[in-house]
DNA sequence: GTCTATATCACGATAGAC
DNA sequence: GTCTATCGTGATATAGAC
């Protein structure tokens, strides 16, 4: 591990990897896709159950149905089969979340509702998200970077639409001075229930726990609560 | 690891070892503590940086100042050694906390807020603790009762005062129906605060962001809120 | 693009000297 | 109680055949 440092070479800007092959013989790149998508699959299952420095190249490529040789094909490292895994991962909450435009605090809250439902569907992927987030405590984890720049974004998303909220008169005008705060505080509580639910994923509902909060909470930012 | 899975037979109720060497000469206990509480520490440090799996029992021997060989004559195996630090810090929440007769909802929350306190002077110890939590979500990992067990007790305490607490006209009538929900959602600010914490320290006072949060949260649960 | 083979190294655990 | 030596296993990564 740590030896190739630098694995964005291989990858162009959306983290697609475009093999020279694919590109010039075919034209087309779903073969090749494909076999990665099942590379990565497996991959955020054993980062799930191990995280990531006891995870083994050999048993995701397994699980893949390859070999560990043919695997280091398509993500020449560990640390960069890591990166490309937390990217995919990224671009659906992307999607999903961050490039939403929240018109009240309201919408935003459901939004993060339905983000809880899809974590409570992917008990793996929930773990791997766990399990990561905390390791990359260390500044010398190789997600590091990753989550210290994702859990900044998702703050300042979430701080800006509270504090537009309360311009607009849905929320509490003294919004504006706690907005960072109440913005981590909500994405406390939605990692901290997917902590307790991994441990007993029967033992509650965590959309409903978290849509209790939210319900909750958004009742007492209102101006009308 | 996971060929020796009874290592208990070593160890007393406390888990405290006690070496019939040490029970038999001296009749002291001083040294062989000395040395295995630099070994706890020691390993402290590791799983946090690295969790379990992927911490190596020579390292760890090396940052206590003894060789593999002689670790493992204080802890027979690596999952001996996990299982004794959980039960050292876990006797330090006992003591604490857990064994705190409340008697108001306001007092739990500022004892929590201690806690927070004594957190955010030891990161290392708070990252082992976010990792093995989000580890431990797997029902084969060696902590995987102990955190299960702990997060019942603990929401079953916090349960506890806040129905306490109602019943005394401190809090809400309608907290019976939603205590342990609202325990639940207490103990996921606290550990969601954690791990947005150790991934940037300086960012923001994780003892005074709990605060904040317990301040609002016991506000909107008064009967005089 | 996937394979086999291999280099190099680290791991947990055991055995036994002192 | 701590050491050295060693066993058996499995890790990442490379090289090169097909």
């Amino acid at each position: 591990m740590a030896r190739n440092r630098t694995p964005e070479g291989s990858a162009d800007e959306s983290g697609r990897r475009v093999p020279p092959a694919a590109r010039t013989a075919r034209g087309s790149y779903a073969v090749g896709d494909e076999r990665r998508q099942r590379i990565l699959d497996t991959a955020v299952d054993h980062f799930a159950r191990r995280g990531f420095h006891a995870s083994s190249l050999a048993r995701i490529a397994k699980g893949a149905g390859i070999t560990q040789g043919g695997l280091l094909h398509h993500f020449p490292s560990k640390e960069d089969l890591l990166l490309h895994v937390l990217e995919r991962a990224d671009a659906a909450d992307r999607e999903g979340f961050l490039a939403r435009e929240f018109e009240s605090a309201a919408e935003m809250f459901s939004m993060l509702v339905r983000l809880a439902e899809h974590d409570s569907a992917r008990v793996e992927q929930t773990r791997m998200f766990n399990v990561l987030a905390a390791e990359a405590g260390d500044p010398g984890h190789p997600a590091h970077a990753y989550f210290a720049r994702r859990y900044a974004g998702l703050v300042e998303v979430m701080a800006g639409v509270l504090r537009r909220a309360a311009r607009a008169g849905e929320l509490r005008p003294d919004m504006e001075a706690v907005a960072v705060a109440v913005a981590q505080e909500v994405a406390a509580v939605l990692d901290g229930l997917r902590i307790q639910w991994v441990l007993d994923p029967r033992g509650f509902d965590l959309a409903g726990r978290f849509r209790a909060y939210a319900e909750r909470v958004l009742r007492a930012l209102s101006v009308d609560g």
